[in-house]
DNA sequence: CATGAATGGAACGATTAGAGAACAAAAGTG
DNA sequence: CACTTTTGTTCTCTAATCGTTCCATTCATG
């Protein structure tokens, strides 16, 4: 899927994004490939993007982030051992349905703060309609818990997740601390301390090391039912 | 389903994607089959396309990707607990069933507290799941304001409403009082009087004389979207 | 020998890559 | 707010790599 230059530069990005919490610039990335000038980074981003490895807001410094690494190479390199949760998997192409601008994405389980995610591994699947959902990956977490009140995200809400690896400060991930627990948190970086917060005065915000999270999405949409 | 030469191909690009993450060449698949013409290749290429084994991006250099291996191979599926080194699954990709378990229902407009629907009677509507709404008829609303944040509806989600000429206490009703004024709240009932309670403990709740208020709907679902 | 399929060859055009510079847009500073 | 620095964007050239296409040739088979 890649050629030799835009591999490296991913992983060059991969790693900067996981170290320091921050996106190397241009410049940066120019030095770290041993290029001389920044268009040529310039199209390698591009390139990436275009592939949907990176995303990143047009106009802004530093605002790389990485959707997925090449062939189950698992970013941030953490060697931990992982349990039942979200499958790395090639890209799915999610097609529109024809005539409804509706999606299937597939219902992975439940997600709670401090519980691992029940992999529920079913057909189950939900249909969504697209306007909630931008372009990439996605599937969906039933949400059990309270630790997001005060975000608006209620027990039995559905998570919308897109399938990301990093995520800029103040997003709501689904994170995989230490492969065994994942949890809907908003995800901070204070130095070299990843922070993930709730959103309910009742809980802690907690600090990991870099290498204990591991981000598998970020929410992007949210579903509830009133009976 | 696959001839010699096509699987000796499908198998050398999927090692290859496997231990670098970079696609081969033509040039390079070209000597891996032991061909002395690229176009042979090329005729592989389009023949495991056509048969969804490979992915590609036209007139790209090196943008192969691997959907699926012959045989039966483990597609997804597994629940079991693993580690570090995973060993990718290659899914097939999903394709959206077609989803006739959706409706499309109309958008009426805004509501927030204290200000009328505004009526954009337009074209809008959305498609949303059925699973998220009961039987009868509905309509959206784009909620506007704070005055339900604690019921974790915030601003800028759609409520998807139901319509209806009476509810429970305790329901998030779309009330019209006194004819202007549309709001979405909690209803209750005390002694002869209605009250709109905002879940929001800035806001106070109301009291109006039972003709004062119509119910024009209850909250069926909501639909956020994080962009 | 005819035929269709697979292969070889080479020309062609497009993409990728490197460099340099000028410019525009954000972010930071006082 | 004005000014400076940092950062991202775009353009032009040049060269090498890469993918595409067309046509001739070979091969296996009946």
């Amino acid at each position: 899927m890649l050629t030799a230059k835009q591999h490296e530069l991913l992983l060059f990005i991969n790693q900067r994004l996981d170290e320091s919490g921050i996106s190397p610039s241009f410049e940066e990335m120019k030095e770290a490939l041993d290029l001389k000038s920044k268009s040529g980074v310039h199209r390698l981003i591009g390139a990436l993007e275009e592939r949907g490895f990176i995303r990143r807001l047009a106009n802004r410094a530093r605002a790389l982030e990485v959707m997925k690494m090449p062939e189950g190479r698992n970013v941030g390199g953490n060697n931990v051992a992982r349990f039942a949760p979200v499958k790395e998997s090639k890209p799915q192409i999610q097609i529109p349905v024809a005539a409804n601008d509706v999606m299937e994405i597939p219902l992975h389980g439940k997600i709670a703060a401090g519980v691992p995610i029940e992999a529920l591994e079913g057909q189950n699947s939900l249909s969504v309609p697209m306007a909630l959902l931008g372009a990439g990956e996605h599937y969906a977490l039933e949400v059990s818990g309270d630790s997001m009140i005060e975000a608006g995200i209620l027990d039995g809400d559905y998570a919308l997740i897109r399938k990301a690896n990093t995520a800029r400060d103040g997003e709501i991930v689904v994170a995989l601390v230490r492969g065994e627990e994942a949890t809907l948190k908003y995800l901070r970086r204070e130095g070299q301390q990843i922070r993930l917060d709730p959103a309910n005065g009742s809980y802690e915000p907690q600090y990991y090391a870099p290498h204990e999270v591991e981000v598998q999405g970020k929410l992007a949409g949210l579903l509830r039912r009133y009976h």
